[in-house]
DNA sequence: AAAAAAACATTCTTATCAGTATGTTTTTGT
DNA sequence: ACAAAAACATACTGATAAGAATGTTTTTTT
């Protein structure tokens, strides 16, 4: 039994070291030598655990990536206690990038870099990526849904698009902002985020 | 003379060549021996007119990439004959992707995806990648500023974080768009920014 | 027409990759 | 305590990469 924990344990070390890797350089661009450097471990253990690179960036995006969009951007639209929307909506599009670090601007979003690098190339790897989409695209519909309700977004907007065009404008931000050395770019977005957000009430 | 132009005509070759593969498997996933592949020539034909990887990467997004951005973004916008803003804004942002093929859909914005892939890694690429941005963001900010004078955008309207909001719902989406199999998602941008940019008015 | 240079082709070098084969050590069930 | 299996390590294979070195052909200059 202690052997399953250690196994684990080791898995998620590779796994660790894999996604930090990944969203440093890429997907392409890191290899299994390299991801085995930081660990410690040799090859072997490597293979042992993981029967390809395709295995591991298919744990990577499940584990890591997905669980990332998860807790930051979907588990605060979820909304149990009914708190107004438009406030939500703030936390998750403005005051969540106004938290992020040099690094994480400078990287942009691990989920965004991955569907843009290898989105279209490997189908096992759409399909994951594409699900972690769809599960953010939701719970923000059920939430528009719900404001409508509660009278706090107006009647004629189309949630699933206004959706779409928040994750859009999101992962395309942070993608742009890759290329800059300052939050300019960052700013003005906030700036129009945050006029299009209060203009859905 | 004659050889001057035969010079061009070959870099052409492997310029446009390499430009098709970057764009279909990215920068990282392409080799110099790939891109030769399909012109007849050889590598030393190859490192005869370009010294390294980094150096037709800088080609094809000096020539290629930069090229077609302007021409289909950044043209268009310019409004040498004083039209209506709004129209404009929904030709470039609307219209211009209704009229991709299957295959642009797939694969996404070429611009777009170096900025992704290779954005952050190389000085060299983010600097021209960084020029394409702010050269499209420039004269979507002047022919805002034109609309606000025109009285056909409102006066309280951030031209600068307009331009980059708009910017970058369209290349998110078209990365988004690359783990999908149909075009709801683009359907659903469309819906929602030919909302925004009417509101702008 | 001969010399020089540009445009190519061929071959080679060195490095690194993903993955495999074959070990050795540690843990576990009996 | 011992056999089996899991967790690792070491060494290897074959493919492919970027780029350099050295050749040959074509074009240009004089």
């Amino acid at each position: 039994m202690d052997q399953k924990i250690k196994s684990k344990e080791t898995q998620n070390l590779i796994i660790n070291n894999a996604f930090e890797l990944f969203y440093k350089h890429g997907y392409n661009k890191t290899s299994i030598p390299e991801i085995i450097k930081g660990t410690g471990l040799s090859k072997g253990a490597f293979y042992h655990h993981f029967n390809s690179k395709k295995n591991i960036g298919e744990k990577v995006i499940d584990l890591t990536v997905r669980k990332r969009v998860y807790e930051r951007m979907v588990v605060p639209l979820k909304n149990p206690d009914d708190a107004p929307v438009i406030p939500l909506l703030c936390d998750v599009f403005i005051k969540r990038i106004e938290g992020y670090s040099d690094l994480e601007k400078d990287l942009g979003c691990p989920a965004n870099n991955l569907i843009n690098e290898i989105g279209y190339s490997e189908n096992s790897f759409r399909k994951m990526l594409r699900g972690i989409i769809d599960n953010w695209q939701l719970v923000m519909i059920n939430l528009l849904e719900q404001g409508k309700i509660k009278g706090e977004i107006r009647k004629n907007i189309d949630t699933s698009a206004t959706a779409i065009f928040l994750i859009s404008a999101f992962e395309g931000v942070r993608g742009i902002r890759k290329v800059y050395d300052d939050d300019k770019i960052l700013d003005e977005y906030l700036i129009a985020v945050k006029n299009y957000i209060e203009q859905l009430a």
